[in-house]
DNA sequence: TCTCACACCTTTGAAGTGG
DNA sequence: CCACTTCAAAGGTGTGAGA
């Protein structure tokens, strides 16, 4: 890679709003991300069977995985009956008007379950929560990034994707393939696709360079992929794609898709959950996954034109442009030769080098030798977690689904299967504070061998603070590849940087406020960002015309940030540790805590991750850091020391020292304003609890779907 | 910087055909 | 009944004009 340790700076720019990575020694990234519950279960490829014992699978994996339920560790639920607290049938089982479920269809199925069962419709709440990963399963899971080659080609010239009103798919696809999972349990596979940094940026003189501060941050949702829950053994039998997941401009995107600010870079990440169905899924460890080198900056319009030739080259739905073909592109591109052979006839040679101007331009953006490339704070090892995690409608139909199945309602079950396989699953936006995810580190927790790689992305400046970048690593020199050799060292791909999220403990409470008219009034806004929520948004008052399914996320994001949750966590996590099987988990890497718990203990960091050279290299200011910067030696190098760096946003959010921060102190504000939002709502919690008590144990029956 | 209509293309699935 | 082919519709592309 290009990067030089010298060049390597620390932001001491606090937790971003936007979240930052958290990293860990060895590559692996791990953050503890903290997301929010939902309980929702996809029935695609499970049978009825399946659906009606979803809960209880989470108690006895499907795959006869011995789980053992820990009730104490759970103080607030604990019910193996996923009708008990969530019961119903459905409600819509009509297909919808979109491929993408919202979450309108969500509230409507927990609804219409709810009315089912009887209970009282205000109580519609998502699945009791699950004991998980108390199963002993013991797996090392290993990610590569399918196409890594085209990916890097478009990462050399600083990859743009396209992002329209009517939703645009990424190219090149993302796709991985997984390895080292146990091939009976079964495993949730996500994406999402976060902010690299603070900044916009601009285009000019043929390179990406930062315009100023970032725009308020979208709304995020998180993207299922279609085949979760499967087996470790499905997944590892082939290419886990998720080219369905569409980019869109539009803040009132009903689809569930992806919305991103143009002009913005953004880093996807992978997610990978061992959990038998959707249910457990906002208690479950999340390993995420980072590959530097799918960082693309969004965009209306392709404005670099080698990245442009790069896609029709490529992508094979563009084929009709490429100089094959009969299309404009071609008489245009011929035009151009022409003229450039004529212009050059004219021309001196000394002039004729102009030709390879943008050339080196681009070029020049990976170079060790530019100053951009010290701004690169791969070391800002600001807290970057998955902060939201939105509930899919589709999950919620396809529980809806499950408890039509309880009740004898194949028909029902079946629909509702249909509806929502094959469907892209959207989440719906809700944010926490960085605190929020950011808990505990155990630097050997990761297995290096699955996260060994993956470079620091770009750089950080004054007022563009990245923090995506999982890594939190320095740069590696050009001429030194990392451990594991020229990012293909053990694997044919680079590993990518890896994180391990947190389970957080569910707020007992959520739908009660979703349903709570006074929470959200007077505004109209259709989307409650997480940004509104925290006060970056535009919209500061949720409104009441606002899309159920947003509510929702937003009610979970809220519900998340209840102190009373964070304690309960707290009680949770203690209690855990008196778990063998939790022992077990933590050994072998996988950690629980309570997501918003303080202090937390910091990463091991190891610079044993590379970087793929991107012309995003040279989009930073010119104002480097470098010098100034407060980037500590110990973030540098490999570090195993809590101390971390001081201005590594990351290190404010595990340290309790550092949790003083501007930033820090703002997310607090935020956190208490929700809350007191919440307080109104508190009593809702106690019924939440009760149904959830009165549930434990009812339930039974394994997971022998599909 | 963004949106839109457009031409061109692939993908998908239903319908048709033959063994 | 199955496998294969054909066909049309749906939808994914970048383009370029216009706002």
């Amino acid at each position: 890679m290009r990067y030089e340790q010298g060049d390597v700076t620390c932001s001491t720019t606090p937790p971003s709003p936007r979240g930052a990575p958290e990293t860990s020694p060895g590559s692996p990234h791990k953050m503890q991300s903290s997301f929010h519950p939902f309980l929702l279960q996809r029935p695609t490829d499970f049978s009825v069977s399946s659906l009606l014992t979803a809960n209880a699978a989470g108690a006895n994996g499907p795959t006869g995985a011995t789980t053992v339920p820990h009730p104490a560790a759970y103080p607030f639920t604990l019910s193996s009956t996923p009708i008990g607290c969530y019961p119903g049938l459905l409600p819509k089982l009509a297909p919808p008007s979109h491929p993408y479920t919202t979450a309108e269809d969500v509230v409507l199925a927990t609804t219409a379950a709810a009315h089912h069962h009887h209970h009282h419709p205000g109580m519609v709440r998502p699945l009791r929560p699950l004991q998980p990963e108390d199963d002993g399963v013991v797996d090392d899971p290993k990610v590569t990034l399918e196409g890594k080659d085209l990916w890097e080609k478009f990462h050399k010239l600083g990859t743009e994707m396209v992002i329209t009103k009517s939703g645009r798919r990424m190219f090149p696809a993302y796709k991985v393939r997984v390895m080292g999972l146990d091939k009976k349990a079964k495993y949730i596979l996500l994406m999402d696709i976060v902010a690299a940094d603070d900044c916009r940026y601009k285009f000019h003189n043929s390179r990406w360079m930062v315009a100023g501060k970032a725009d308020p941050e979208m709304p995020k949702r998180m993207y299922i992929h279609p085949d979760s829950p499967s087996t470790g053994e499905q997944w590892m039998q082939k290419v886990i794609s998720f080219h369905k997941l569409k980019l869109t401009n539009n803040i009132s995107d009903k689809h569930g898709f992806t919305i991103l600010n143009s002009m913005h870079k953004y880093q996807p990440r992978f997610h990978l959950v061992r959990a038998n169905d959707f249910a457990k899924l906002p208690y479950s460890t999340f390993r995420t996954y980072v590959f530097k080198e799918t960082e693309f900056i969004a965009v209306t319009a392709y404005q670099n034109e080698k990245i442009t030739q790069l896609k029709i080259d490529n992508n094979p739905f563009a084929k009709g442009f490429r100089d094959t073909g009969a299309g404009k592109r071609e008489k245009k591109q011929a035009l151009l030769a022409a003229q450039r052979h004529s212009s050059e006839e004219k021309r001196p040679e000394s002039i004729r080098g102009t030709d390879n101007e943008d050339e080196k331009l681009l070029d020049v953006v990976g170079s060790p030798e530019s100053p951009l490339h010290s701004l690169h704070p791969a070391n800002s090892i600001t807290a970057h977690h998955p902060s939201w995690f939105t509930l899919p409608a589709a999950m919620a139909a396809a529980t809806a689904a499950a408890a039509a199945a309880a009740a004898n309602n194949t028909l029902v079950a079946e629909e509702m299967r249909r509806r929502f396989s094959s469907m892209q699953h959207p989440f719906h936006p809700f944010v926490l504070p960085p605190q929020g995810n950011v808990a505990q580190h155990d630097a050997d927790s990761e297995p290096d061998s699955s996260c060994s790689e993956s470079g620091p992305g770009s750089s950080s400046n004054p007022g563009c603070n990245k923090h995506s970048s999982p890594s939190a690593t320095p740069e590696r020199s050009p001429s030194a590849p990392g451990p594991s050799g020229q990012h293909h060292a053990s694997n044919d791909y680079p590993s990518p940087d890896i994180s391990v999220g947190p389970p957080i403990h569910p707020p007992p409470n959520l739908l009660p406020y979703l349903y709570s008219p006074g929470l959200y009034s007077g505004a109209t806004n259709p989307l409650l960002t997480t940004s509104s929520l925290f006060g970056t948004g535009a919209s500061a008052h949720p409104a009441t015309s606002m899309n159920p399914s947003l509510l929702f996320n937003a009610q979970l994001a809220l519900a998340s940030q209840n102190p009373f949750f964070s304690h309960a966590y707290h009680v949770l996590n203690n209690q855990q540790q008196q778990n063998h099987h939790l022992k077990a988990a933590i050994a072998s890497g996988v950690h629980r805590f309570a997501p918003y718990k303080l202090p937390l203990v910091p990463s091991t960091l190891t610079n044993n991750s590379t970087s793929v050279g991107s012309a995003f290299d040279a989009v930073l200011p010119s104002l480097s850091t470098r010098g100034s910067s407060p980037s500590s030696p110990n973030v540098q190098t490999k570090v195993k020391s809590p101390s971390v760096s001081p201005k590594s946003d990351k290190s404010s959010l595990l340290s309790p020292k550092l949790s003083a921060s501007s930033s820090t102190l703002n997310e607090l504000k935020s956190m208490e304003k929700m809350v007191n939002g919440l307080k109104t709502n508190s009593a809702n919690f106690s019924n939440y609890k009760q149904c959830d008590e009165n549930s434990v144990g009812s339930s039974d029956v394994n997971g022998n779907n599909k």
